[in-house]
DNA sequence: GATGAATGAGTCTTCATTCAT
DNA sequence: AATGAATGAAGACTCATTCAT
């Protein structure tokens, strides 16, 4: 019963998952063609198309398969017991990001903007990436209240309304890590106190420009 | 011949332009065909080649016109004075971006994500976007010094680093408003305000402050 | 205004429908591939696909125009006035259909029978069909009427129903050519005849073969 | 590695055959693929190639096995001692026809019409069915000339040229059926009878017998 | 300047056939 | 003998670009 085992299944998922993503962090996935990836995957047409019936499943499978990866990284930072105290949350979110982007000595920073780009058009995508986001954002919520409770944040704010934009901080070191590059976790969380921390003055109006 | 009047000519590219956004917006940049901008734009195949070379070309072109438009709607809440204070300024910029998103009743969302997706693999709209990051990095850390003068914010950061925790909380803005959609710029400056670390009271936290 | 003429245009459709029968007449429908009859016409495949959508769309139109220079050869025998006695009649048929499937020094004898193939699984090509043959027996049913009524065949059949045994051999004749050949317009004409004449001798009974 | 037995070969023959039929009669015989006669056969790609080194050996199999089943459905009648009368052995043939086209509940017509549809572009089918038809022909010839002994129909055609005219009705009764369908076997044999030739009365036609 | 018909390389996908197990 | 995963040539179709008019 020549039929294959599900590891062996699973592994050539795998392999053509693997090579689709080294050709699109190459090339963008629109302008990979099927046959980059056959030839990157070292196995035939026939065979991609065995395991996925089209370069749209194809597509949406490797999308998957990085958040999932993603996932991996990340997830543990948000759900912590205790959770990070706020600076070294966003130092461990925005190294665990760099990890992630950089495994398997690809530019996988790409992935993100590669990933929203396509959610635009395919709603499968997007309904995926929907669903994502909507899950981080349940985790910062509960870790907005957690900051709430142990005072390291002002109780002052709706948990779900500040997590967005904790999210932001997020988001954003993504984006300036594709396009810019240079932003370091170390940096990025000295960033986020120089912007947060509270003010040790009272910053009632704006007439205090003539001090310099 | 009698070469066309330089407005005319530029009315054309406009023309183009403007139809090209119509298209992406409907399709995302590489699922448009240049038959859509041709039949969109009501021109000929060969009027559109006219004023651009090719595809490529004419999808710089239509990001660096998007770019500049954004700038109109940006730059003035970027270059205030005297600046906005900080939750005011990001629900300003809020506003700013959702109003550049919807001109024109179309999904401008996208644009961004669209651009940021191209200058992955076009190294001209790679140096444009780097270009025009770096520039609002500048004009935010502009602001980030009046902020610190007036002790709106804590003086504490470095402000070129201090920026880039603002940069994210615009970009981050960009991001959800594309994938998930729901929220609006009044209840996003008061997710701003909501993450202000508390000011340092007896907890049973880190002694963080001492150390510095 | 470059915009090609009407003629031209259709010149092209010809064209292109020429090309596609000479392929398909040498090599059938289905084996036949757009390669071929982009080839034959000497045009390319855009301009082919600006003709016809779909290799589907250029079969039917295949079809529909050969049926229609059928009918130029075949309705002025079927709409004759006086109507043709009736071994004339076949005879005039059997040497129309003959002229037909063999004009442009094709074998268009084929095209029958390829029509019929593709009616099986093509509803649109089935709908031509089934509305063609009715036609087809509309006017045979309005030649039998004139035989009965000139007395040249028995009156006593419903119109309808023996014009479908007048059809047969019509069809029959497309087939016994098209697979065996050898059957001329003249000595089918005879055949029928010696079919249908009435017979000189009372035939009631079965037991007149001892007369050998 | 145990031969299998003889029986056990030609029954597994017979599943592929009677498996592609199916397949056949649904999509037609060039649309069909392997795979769907491998599912359809409950077997493996393997087994089916044992069988049978091609697609094209499959498929002139099939065809050979199908004009098998109607000889045993047709031969009968077309032997029968004494001959049927004409209009009967219209009515049976058509009945026969009938049965052999609805036999495990296939389409009518698609074996006949798919049949002429692959001999006109391979020579060995194009040979079986034309030594079918020529066998066919012959028995009708001496249908014929029992008639003609009869006096059931005219003696004054030539046996051989005459076989052809009932032939006719024969295969025009089945493109009838696959393309329009609504033909029974009993209203058949009575168009049939309605297209006998008046017996010569004084009529104002051309003295069509003398000349002879 | 402007037009849009024409080009053809390149895309995705299918499927008859093979062969390691 | 039997299996079915794998192969890759060949198929239908698209689309950026050109050029005769």
């Amino acid at each position: 019963m020549p039929k294959i085992s599900e590891e062996k299944r699973q592994a050539r998922r795998d392999q053509i998952l693997a090579a689709s993503w080294r050709c699109f962090s190459r090339r963008g996935i629109r302008l990979t063609s099927m046959d980059d990836i056959v030839r990157e995957s070292k196995l035939s047409f026939g065979a991609v198309y065995l395991y996925y019936e089209s370069k749209d499943e194809l597509i949406q499978a490797a999308i998957l398969a990085a958040s999932q990866v993603l996932q991996s990284f990340v997830v543990p930072i948000l759900t912590r017991e205790p959770a990070f105290p706020p600076a070294i949350f966003i130092r461990e979110m925005a190294k665990g990001l760099t990890a992630f982007a950089n495994r398997d000595a690809l530019n996988f920073g790409v992935s993100f903007v590669m990933a929203w780009g396509e959610a635009q058009f395919t709603p499968e995508i997007k309904a995926m990436s929907s669903a994502g986001q909507t899950k981080y954002l349940e985790l910062l919520t509960a870790i907005v209240r957690k900051w709430q409770k142990t005072g390291e944040i002002s109780s002052k704010g709706k948990p779900g309304v500040t997590a967005k934009a904790l999210f932001s901080l997020i988001l954003g070191f993504i984006v300036q890590s594709a396009i810019l590059g240079d932003i370091s976790p170390d940096a990025y969380a000295k960033g986020f106190e120089g912007l947060f921390l509270a003010p040790l003055q009272p910053q009632n109006s704006t007439k205090r420009k003539s001090a310099k």
